[in-house]
This record gives C-alpha cells, structure tokens and sequence, in this order.
DNA sequence: TTAACTATTGACAAATAGCATATAGTTTGT
DNA sequence: ACAAACTATATGCTATTTGTCAATAGTTAA
C-alpha cells in the first residue's frame, strides 16, 4: 500500500538509471535513493528484477560486494556505456511525459474557469 | 507509430477524465483528443475499457447517442459528481509525478556537469 | 540466542497492454 | 446499386508488467 501510482511506478527505471549515473550501488542503496522521490514503498523484488533486466540486457554490471560492511555480500552496480545512451534516452521520454503531464493539468485548469 | 512510453500510457485514464470535465465526448472523439497529446496512437480498446470500467465504479454515465451524425451509434460520456472528485484527485497525482519526474531529470543534469 | 536489520532471489498471482478481429452504420465514388 | 473507406464500439486472446509473499542468509544489537 505505497503511496504512489502506477505512473510512478514507471517512474524506477529511470530514476534507478539515473542514481547509477556516476555512483556505483546496489539494490538497497538504490532503494534508499528512490526514498527520497517518495518512492520509498515501493516493493524491493521490484528494484530487484529490474536491475536484473538491465544487467541482462547490458545497461548495467554488477559484481559482488563481500566486503561484508552492514550484511550479506551484496551485487554493486554500474551503468555501461550502453546504459549511459539509455539514460539519455530516458531523459528525453520524461521531457516528453512531462510535457504530456502539463498539458493535461492546464486543460484542467482551463475548464475549471469557464 | 506510436511514440510513447509505458510511462505514457498512464497518462490516459487522467487525460480521459479531464477532457470530460466540460465537455461531453464519445470514445472516437476522445480519441480524437488523445492525438492532441501526442498519444493518438494508443489502441482504441484502451479507450473503451477505460470508459467502461469508468462508467461501472460511477465516474461516468453514457447514453447513446443515435442521431445518426456520420456513423453508427456512439456513446456519450459525462463526468458524474464522484468523476469530478477523481478529477481532482488525479490533479493532485500529477502534480506530485510532474515533480518527481522533474526531481530525476535534475539529478541527470547535475551529475552530468560533474 | 533471539530479534531486528541488511540484502538478494524466486515463485506465483493479478493487473495491464497489445493485437487482432467482429460487428455495424454512414459516406463517397463509380 | 455496389464497393470501398471511414466512423464507432466491443471482445477475446496473448504477452508483458507489476504485486505479493516467502525463502535464504549474513550482521548487529539487546
């Protein structure tokens, strides 16, 4: 029960793109990052998966942390140089969406006084 | 050529809402209104099921529509009183996405001056 | 030694989106 | 009159995405 919509759901994919931008970190970390987007309800297995998918198809590497600091060996990650374009990529869509999302709340705000 | 994103696909259902707001529309013409924000490629039965389920938890009512203008008969939607309040509801999502979006693109542009 | 916290993973269910197709009325061209 | 194109809604099926829960396991604090 977070308090987010399924739009910022949608919104991890690129934040988690984002964080990695020139910080090395591993799913944890990144979820304590997307905490401050108030998305810190999100469900871990999602962040989890994700990272997953990425290093599947070559946005992201990951190695394992054994340097044991605060638990369990954790994966570190990093962006490639394909995740780099994907960023990019990623930024220009949320210039789009959010233009997208402008344009919605001034309709609104146009009708309202009529 | 649809040229949106998942992220996009989202925005629908509150695109769907405000349109209505002042205006009584059939599916088609808010498919028509959806080309305006760029997402006129999105698959009318996205549209329709929307409505639909709209119309079943009491966002909208529609009544059909037979005077025959250039086609068969259509559906026309009105935003009921409990569709305003998702109305501004959904206002107040947006607004929240609109900054967490603009939140991620800050964090882009400032790791990227490094 | 137990509880709380850190950390990752996998399995399965539920929700959402895409795609194709069916139905059917109207308009336009020949 | 007939076919083709356009308007309009609906539905079924598949694939993808997301949610939920539980398992595993190491570390730290009580």
């Amino acid at each position: 029960m977070g308090d987010y919509s399924l739009l910022d759901v949608r919104l991890v994919e690129p934040a988690l793109l984002a964080f990695l931008q020139d910080e090395n970190l591993h799913g944890y970390g990144l979820l304590d990052k997307l905490e401050g987007l108030g998305l810190g309800a999100i469900n871990p297995s999602v962040i989890y998966r994700i990272l997953r998918g990425y290093e599947e198809i070559g946005l992201v590497q990951s190695v394992w942390d054994e340097e044991k600091t605060q638990g369990p060996p954790r994966r570190v990650y990093t962006l490639t140089e394909e995740g780099q374009k994907a960023l990019a990529r990623a930024e220009e869509s949320l210039v789009e969406t959010s233009d997208r999302i402008n344009k919605i709340l001034q309709q609104i705000k146009t009708q309202k006084d009529h």
